[in-house]
DNA sequence: GTCCTATTTAATAAGTCTATTATAACTATT
DNA sequence: AATAGTTATAATAGACTTATTAAATAGGAC
């Protein structure tokens, strides 16, 4: 929203960046790799971007703003927490799922410089607690009612997030241990999905809870 | 087990090594950092282990194994499904919490250089079937009892590795994200290994479970 | 066309990294 | 104590890296 226009050649340089930054990470792409793909000079990158890491910086921040975003879509007014909780989990996934190495790259760069953190807790500060909030309300409403048992938000969000970022880190690495094919792969994904939902759904219930029909509680 | 008795040196260069790798990756140790650690000539790094990576190769096969290690703690013979699940699932746990670092290095790894995923799969090959097997057997006929919803153990176990390594991988992102004190960070670990269980056991109830009592199916 | 500015390139400085080589310092054996 | 073998070091080659500089090229305004 704040990017000012950018020249064809700027452009080409992040794209191109931004491609070998996933793939292999920051410590493993020189600017001449960038260049190569680029196919300009390697002067070219420091012309625009001053250094490597302001490069790796402007890209870094778009890309984890994106992993971090919001994702409202669920829960249209009237929807069951069920329904909103299904749909904030499956708008995570397909997040994922565009952007399949995103993780890697977060992780494996905070994890490495963990001076980045802070600059991204100030950059996504406020940003994440709105969904946060939005969820808490509503779990403690369900807790309350009995029809989901009782835990932290934290801890429903970990575990989300846990079961869906897993997909796409150690996918790549099954299918090759496996030796999938491409079609294979995505059928272990979408299959993949299907589980998590049904898992995280599962994991809410209550003691002795039934499976669709009115609640037993009270 | 096949290792030579190796000389006081070796061992240093191994363990510092270790560390190093452990946590800045591969990429990001230079064998001059791995000399200083230790507190020798550069050169002898060389002398040990011919090249850098052929070190990082003896370190990594080891610790993978660690990693896919058969945990065959769990299961005396008359124990319930529930049970052994449960301490398969804590042993994996305790295993990471040993070796916090461990999930990073080799997704890393595997990531930016999938040919050591062939290598691993040789070196690996048959040891993870074991548990895998043992893990089936006992699974289908829980299914087949009613006692648990119609899954396939691939899921189970994707599932719980999922949540347990997401612990290690997020934790000290976290960690530093919410500014946590080491005491904290600790509680935090423990409480997810507890969710994890719960999360885990609940998931698999079959609709309209009961929680401890005999089976209602049938 | 000429001038001015923005873009692009070639050349290269300065540094790091891995790996080798030749030499020195130990250790043990006789 | 002399010798042989092992372990350690200093020095350095050679390949890369990032970043800078100065020169070349392109495109628009006049």
């Amino acid at each position: 929203m704040v990017d000012t226009p950018q020249s064809g050649m700027e452009q080409a340089i992040l794209l191109a960046a931004e491609r070998l930054f996933l793939e292999r990470g920051l410590a493993l792409t020189s600017t001449t790799d960038i260049a190569k793909e680029v196919g300009c000079n390697q002067a070219l990158i420091h012309y625009y971007f001053r250094t490597k890491d302001k490069l790796f910086e402007t890209i870094f921040a778009r890309k984890a703003e994106l992993l971090f975003s919001d994702l409202d879509s669920g829960g249209a007014a009237g929807a069951s927490f069920e329904a909103m909780l299904r749909s904030l989990v499956e708008a995570h996934f397909e997040l994922l799922r565009a952007n399949p190495r995103l993780p890697f790259l977060v992780i494996n760069e905070l994890v490495t410089n963990p001076s980045r953190i802070d600059s991204l807790k100030l950059r996504l500060g406020g940003r994440v607690s709105k969904t946060y909030e939005r969820l808490e309300t509503a779990l403690k409403a369900e807790i309350a009612e009995g029809r989901v048992r009782p835990m932290s938000v934290f801890d429903l969000l970990f575990d989300a997030v846990s079961l869906n970022v897993a997909v796409f880190l150690g996918g790549p690495i099954l299918k090759a241990a496996l030796d999938l094919s491409q079609d294979d792969y995505e059928r272990l994904v979408e299959a993949r999905k299907r589980e998590i939902v049904e898992m995280l759904l599962r994991g809410l219930r209550p003691d002795g809870a039934r499976p669709e029909g009115e609640d037993g509680s009270r």
